[in-house]
Parts: C-alpha cells; structure tokens; sequence
DNA sequence: TTCTTATTGATAATCATTCTCAACAGTGTG
DNA sequence: CACACTGTTGAGAATGATTATCAATAAGAA
C-alpha cells in the first residue's frame, strides 16, 4: 500500500488550459470569460464555457493573470507581464486600452488608514476608469 | 395651450420613496437592495423589489446616497451623511463595519496617473476591503 | 374633479456565473 | 502496454442578482 499522507495536490496539464493560456497571451486588454470563450471558438480551439469560467479563476487565484471588476460587475482577465510586485490599472472604459501603473504611495495611504482603523488582510484593488485621449477625440468629433 | 419646452423631469414624492429613504437612515452599513427590500416588509412597508432597485439607482445617480460594489459584485447601498467632498470606505468583509475615509493623497495620484497617460473623466472608487479587529479576535479563538 | 403621466409592482426575461455528474484523460504503477 | 486512480472536462440545469414589461395606480396641475 503506497504512502497516501502528503496532501500534494497533483495538477494535471490539459489541452484546454493551453488554448486559455495562449489566447490570453494574444491579447492587451481586459476579456470577459464569455469572449474569450468565443475567441477560443473562433480559433476552433474547443473549450467548454464552465472550464473557461474554472480555469480563469484558477489561474487568478494563483495570481498567473489579473482579474478586475468592470463597471457592471463583470470579471475581467488578462494577462499581464509583470508578475513582479503589486500593481494597479489605468482602463479606458470605452476601448479598453489598458496601462498597468504602480503606486508606492497608494501603497502606504491604504496600509495606513487599515492599520489606524485596526484592519487586517487589506485588499485593495485600485483599478482607475476613465477615457483616453483617442476615444475623448473620437467622441467629440461626431 | 401651456408651454411644455422645459425639459424639466418632473419628480414625484411618494410612499415608497420615503419609506426607502426611511430604512437607509436607520442603518449604518451597506446593505444590498434585496436586503433593504426585507427590512421594508419587517417594518410592513410594502415596497416593491423592482421599485427598491429603480429608487436606490436613482438615489445614487444624483449621489444622495452611496453605492458600492461588493467582493462577489452585489451593488450596496447606504446613506452617508456627508453629501459634501467625495470620500472612501473602508469595510469590513465580515461584518460590514463601515468607516469613511479621506483621502486628498489618492485624489491626487489618481489625478496625477491620469493625466500623465491622457486620460479623461476619470473616476476612481478606492474602497478599501479588509477584516476588523473585533472580526480578527473572533476569528483567531475559534 | 379630471386629465396627464410619472411611478409602481407582479412577473417574465436576462445574463453572468456556478453547479451537477457522467464521460474523459493525465499520470503513476506493475 | 494494460490498468487503476482521480483530476478535469463539458453540456445543460440551476442560481441569483438585476432589468424589462406593461397594465394599474396615484401625484400634481388645471
């Protein structure tokens, strides 16, 4: 009888979580799960929608990509490069260009009102909407 | 035959709204629009669930009270009693302690990030999730 | 009171996300 | 390779919050 006490968790590595992992590295901005669903269809690479929906949240959990709220509640998932450190997101909310910045100093405002205020295990998820230049330009010449 | 050129958007107080408004006064967390519904029927203000969500909606639109989005993308909803200067919120996730922040530091960053990268109307909604001290012990003596 | 129309409410419809569970497929073993 | 063990998948049902529908109701003006 083999030795069954580790609690070692194997993970096995699947065709349909390449196909997520590759469409996510095709693209810059944020995706829902439903369109990278379709972008996984559309490069007739099968995967279904409730494995889409796992293994993003997967990933997110272990933090291989971001995952943000959008304005309506919808989670959004991309991939970003720098897996290094903490940082937060400037979203155009029209074309969803996307520019990761860091902010120490926002770093040290919520560290400081948690700790004054007695809380623990902060979260804070500075995600920054607005429009950028192009779409501002775009919107006011129609 | 009367003028009707303005566009003004006649408002019309009724039971419901104020027994809404009547609720949001007597609570001190955020409380999502299902929750004020049954806090409605608990005082026998009969309310309906889909005029709880248009009021709230409304309220908030034209800022007379707070919403916020939860970690599981439930909108929530109090009355804050400063309407003046925009502010944060620090919320426990367990037990919804809610604390109103400033945070001139943030206006600025944010400001400063935005513009540096182009863009415009720009809004930031920095709520600060964490666990209190109270909800820290409790959990620790378990 | 009467007219106009904003507002309401019961319910159906949406829509993203999660659950179910049988079929499938990595991975290690003999 | 054959086989067992169990993590993973997928089609569709289920969930749950929110929104749309639309006839009935009720403010506010005349």
């Amino acid at each position: 009888m083999p030795l069954k006490e580790d609690k070692k968790i194997v993970e096995r590595s699947t065709r349909q979580q390449s196909a997520i992992l590759e469409v996510l590295y095709g693209i810059d901005e944020f995706k829902s799960a439903q369109e990278i669903h379709s972008l996984l269809n559309k490069k007739k690479l099968k995967v279904g929608l409730a494995t889409v929906y796992r293994t993003l949240q997967k990933m997110s959990e272990k933090e291989d990509i971001d995952a943000i709220k959008s304005i309506d509640g919808e989670t959004l998932y991309r991939h970003c490069g720098q897996n290094d450190g903490h940082h937060h997101h400037l979203i155009c909310s029209q074309c969803g260009l996307t520019i990761t910045v860091e902010g120490p100093a926002i770093e040290n405002w919520t560290d400081k009102v948690a700790k004054e205020n007695g809380f623990s295990e902060v979260s804070h998820k500075v995600d920054i909407f607005g429009v950028c230049k192009s779409c501002r330009k775009n919107a006011s010449s129609k």
